[in-house]
DNA sequence: CCATATTGAATGAATGTTCAACAAATGGTG
DNA sequence: CACCATTTGTTGAACATTCATTCAATATGG
């Protein structure tokens, strides 16, 4: 299962530990190696993207929350665009990573794995304030973006079909009546839909109840393998 | 419950029918009523909010759109900013009065009432990709720009109190055990999660498909109600 | 003729990119 | 180890471009 991870981009997360090997120290000293420098701008990237919003970033702005000078994020990226699409791409990459990693964790069941693959989307590490508004910051432009198109959706294809195996093994054994494909369409779209009221900030919706909304979702759809 | 309707800001809906009055043939003329030219300088707006994104979005593409020069915006928006706002009321009264209406036609059965929020949600005249591509714009933005926040979520505390209500009609005549205000969480989650899905272009959502997701949810969760 | 609408060029501010100068690490050499 | 040369990283100012806004001139309808 780890197999089908290994074939994605994690250079990322790669320099990530090496953040973690050096220390937090050298991040500030004059010489910090290439992947970590690159990093730390992407960070500053999402910060912004959090803080101003996609329109409203700026390279001045990204270099100054690095508490660099400005002409440093185009020696490290070529240029604005893809600073932004390398930012993207980290994003993604940890989102994969994280969801591959808790279905790894859930074992054989699939009701089990269903569960904890919600269980992964609520995670604080991938489901807070900052992330989800630098992911809705991307979202906003990708349509017409083409670049941006196959990394914005952080729920990719195969990520889909996830979904849809589940749901057909679990209809299988439950003895369900309907289509496992638009099932798995409606919950995962529930998802994301929770996740957008989480970006926006809405008064009604926070990650408990978000959670507890998609947990009444399981339990509506699959009655025989939740509670 | 028209009444509840009134209070909303709906001068962009009234200049529409003043379009209507007086024809297409006139907005090319050099005279044209204020309210036409706004709202001409508003579908020319969503027209490259659509096209070209929110950050790509120019005061010049959207004269050009208009058929008009380029100080033009200026005059009838006092500033881009502005425009912007005004196009945003507009789509939002644009929805507002779309599902009350559709609310209002389904009669008094809280089943064939929700059923009847679920399609308008899907009817062509919201859901197209025009205005899905200029909803995601906005909502990339809204976070971070307080003067949106209040327009950008289509669905309001209204609309959603007016799930929760359904939800607990349902309940009562059905005997369900959840909670409504989290299965009306989750309903209104998955129909934003769909728009999203049809706004992004992927692939497996289409308005048939989302529609038919959108049914399994609530054919799951009041299955008394819907065959 | 007056009020109003419209034009399009001028203006100025914001911002991405470039680059010459500078600093720091690296590595080879005696 | 000391010294220098080379590579690599970093800075900040200069540059060019894009774009919202302004406004004087012009056109239009009443």
């Amino acid at each position: 299962m780890l197999e089908t991870v290994t074939p994605m981009k994690t250079e990322a997360s790669d320099a990530l530990s090496e953040t973690a090997q050096k220390g937090d120290a050298e991040r500030r000293g004059r010489k910090a190696s290439k992947e970590v420098r690159q990093l730390q701008l992407i960070e500053a990237t999402i910060d912004s993207l959090a803080k101003r919003g996609y329109a409203e970033t700026t390279m001045a702005d990204v270099a100054d929350g690095a508490g660099l000078s400005r002409g440093i994020v185009n020696f490290h990226f070529e240029s604005k665009e893809k600073l932004l699409i390398a930012t993207l791409q980290h994003m993604y990459d940890e989102y994969s990573a994280h969801w591959r990693t808790a279905l790894q964790k859930a074992g054989d069941d699939p009701a089990r794995q269903l569960q904890h693959l919600v269980w992964a989307d609520f995670d604080r590490s991938i489901c807070n304030k900052r992330k989800l508004a630098a992911w809705l910051a991307f979202w906003g432009e990708a349509k017409s973006r083409p670049t941006y198109q196959a990394l914005s959706s952080s729920r990719d294809a195969y990520y889909q079909q996830v979904f849809i195996d589940l749901c057909t093994t679990l209809k299988q054994s439950g003895g369900y009546a309907y289509d496992p494909q638009v099932i798995a369409l409606a919950l995962s779209a529930m998802l994301e839909g929770l996740w957008l009221r989480l970006m926006m900030g809405t008064e009604d919706t926070t990650r408990e109840t978000a959670l507890q909304s998609a947990n009444a979702f399981l339990a509506s759809a699959f009655p025989k393998h939740y509670d």
